[in-house]
DNA sequence: TAAGTTATAGAACATTGTGTTGACTTTCTC
DNA sequence: GAGAAAGTCAACACAATGTTCTATAACTTA
């Protein structure tokens, strides 16, 4: 499970390419009308290198989001006390700042061409994270409330870096964590400032 | 665009089947992992017949959700009015109480093998309907801000009623409706009761 | 920098699903 | 019951898939 030293220059710049022309076709096209050919055209490379690496498209896109969660989860762990005080703030900070980072993976897999497999991922993950912290802060209420308020909340905050990073994210990180900050503790229809 | 008279029995009972059949395969598999000739497999039909009335798998998807869109948007226009002041109540409970029939469906509309294009038409159905309401209630602010928050609300809402029809809902859609107005209103943290 | 290792190119191959067609049979509507 | 429309069945060319092989190019390490 482990990464093994380090990877061939060769290998790096492959999946990389690939990665590229995965993105730029993504922007284009749905998934399924994504043939590895002309993939592998776009990147400029050998039909025959794709599986060496991939099963098919769809594993490909897998794998992209993992290194995702990888972060994601180094973002979450690091901020993991502030959740029992219900200080969200400086989370969504931090997360607001790395999907700016990587907004142009972020905006093909929350596009119409995305992928509702890394939505319902994300989901289990931020579910792990924070059933915990949320039942304690919460002693009376049973595990359906979670469910249905951190479904909210987890798909809410897609739909904002959704339209944040469609926008080509205009707006500071620490604005946006604001915004979902407010949005998530006082409701969506509460004026700002 | 408007529909002839009424369609043929036979029609009727084959786009059915179809649908049913494509409905259970994607409780078990991706999109692109069916195929047409097992989709007619199952609904024990000639392959030929399905190209009759879609283009491929991807292109039935699309047609089922529009008759979802149809029936939305009639709940949406037999709202309209309230949305100006902000009595958003009435209205998500006849949207819960429509999803409770249709479960099935929107199960697997909404889970990790449903569609993002989904998601990306709801949301600009309910853009279109609710900018003006939402704009005149708050004349202060600007596009970018209605944008943001109204994507918040119809993806939370989303992840809401995915995880309200995975559990297959057990309560009543005005317990829903109430749950969902309360976290648009007043915040996903605040206490029901 | 040379030697040994590893990745990629290129071409070939069987396999599978696609989308369409034509003749026929069944089922529906009026 | 007659005519129309929908479905069945078999066949077809076509395209993408996934795999394999050898030759060549690029990398790592000592």
């Amino acid at each position: 499970m482990e990464q093994k030293k380090k990877e061939d220059r060769r290998v790096r710049r492959t999946k990389k390419l690939l990665t590229q022309a995965l993105t730029q076709l993504l922007q284009e096209k749905q998934v399924n009308e994504i043939t590895v050919k002309e993939l592998t055209d776009l990147a400029d490379m050998n039909r025959g290198t794709f599986y060496l690496y991939y099963k098919d498209i769809f594993d490909m896109l897998e794998k992209i989001e993992d290194s995702l969660f990888v972060s994601l989860d180094a973002i979450m762990e690091r901020h993991e006390g502030e959740a029992l005080y219900a200080q969200t703030k400086p989370m969504l900070h931090d997360l607001f700042a790395f999907i700016q980072e990587n907004k142009g993976v972020c905006r093909v897999l929350l596009s119409a061409n995305g992928d509702m497999n890394f939505l319902h991922r994300l989901n289990e993950v931020v579910r792990e994270k924070c059933r915990g912290a949320w039942l304690a802060l919460r002693k009376g209420q049973d595990d359906d409330a979670f469910d249905y308020h951190y479904s909210f909340v987890v798909f809410g905050c897609a739909g904002l870096i959704r339209a944040w990073v469609n926008r080509d994210c205009p707006e500071p990180p620490e604005e946006m964590a604001e915004l979902a900050d407010s949005m998530i503790q006082r409701g969506s229809l509460t004026d700002l400032r």
